[in-house]
DNA sequence: GTCTATACGAAGATAGAC
DNA sequence: GTCTATCTTCGTATAGAC
């Protein structure tokens, strides 16, 4: 069907970025992963490359968030399960993906993809910012918490890439669930 | 002189890399940015764009761990400089310049990239873990709170480029410089 | 040691047939 | 809606003159 296409270009696109980065994946990358045919690329995104960035970052952040708040647990739940959800990642895909709002926001990355990877960014952390609050933190902490955790954990997903093992990240989800502990006793 | 000329490209690519990543930057740019004579690309680097690199993310490296390990001060200082240093260069730059070890670490990036940048990052996190154990820290716990510092300032790195503010990057200090006083207490 | 010219390939984008 | 062919641009790399 047409969507379908549209939706398997799109998830390709987003593994893709995941795994070399949006600058380094071809359209042509793109079409051969999916399976899409290749004169169908400029129907379904007539604005081209630019459009299907935008497009698959956009629904990577829309994936990303609602994973983060999935359940309606507590602060501390949601940070664990954030860096969880990647340490599986990275050991089910041997280290080669990481997360797709990085690959967005880091430099390099255009437009098309920072700008929605920025909103994500800020969407996760008003979530966590808000959870924060409802247990009690006062506002302008919860919003350093919050911010402290995101970076800790996305920076921990590349070095654990680079290094190739999940002990960063391990090391960064412990340390953030003590720090989150303490700040809620 | 030729060395001169070696020096410059290699500066420039650095500066390149941290504002557009280093797959989005083209030999033609480092050559212009550094003003090196189009000629002597291969006779200074005989390797090409490899050589370039992995020579440039060499040398960023060293720059880095230098930075960071300056002072002979305390563990709190040296994660607060790091962080200070680059709410600076971003300051300076309008946003435009980031971590160079970070630029060669992330997705996308080409071994003869990420590989330096592993080890420079793993230079670091060594000097920390010292410098935190020498403070009294049991060394489990000084690997982890090393490697939450480091992650949480190179996610926050590019989580204020991405917003252009300055504000993760320092609420993530702040954040760490309190961790950082409780565990050394 | 530096220059120009050029080969070669990859990638984005468009045109026109089916 | 999908296919093939083609154009253009760009980037790496090499060859050969000065």
């Amino acid at each position: 069907m047409a969507t379908g296409t549209r939706e398997a270009m799109l998830g390709s696109a987003i593994r893709l970025f995941r795994e070399r980065g949006v600058g380094d994946t071809s359209f042509a990358d793109v079409l051969e992963a999916s399976g899409a045919p290749r004169g169908s690329v400029y129907h379904h995104f007539p604005g081209g490359k630019k459009q299907l960035v935008s497009e698959a970052i956009e629904s990577a952040g829309v994936y990303v968030a609602a994973n983060f708040d999935q359940a309606d647990d507590g602060p501390a739940e949601m940070v664990d399960r954030f860096a969880s959800f990647y340490m599986r990642e990275l050991e089910r895909t041997d280290f080669r993906e990481g997360c797709p709002l990085m690959a967005a926001a880091v430099a390099g990355a255009s437009e098309e993809a920072s700008i929605p990877a920025a909103r994500a960014f800020s969407q996760i952390h008003t979530s966590l910012t808000n959870a924060l609050i409802e247990a009690g933190v006062e506002a302008r902490r919860a919003s350093s918490l919050a911010t402290l955790a995101i970076s800790a954990i996305e920076g921990a997903i590349v070095l654990s890439r680079t290094e190739k093992s999940v002990e960063p990240l391990d090391q960064t989800r412990q340390e953030l669930h003590e720090i989150y502990t303490a700040a809620l006793a």
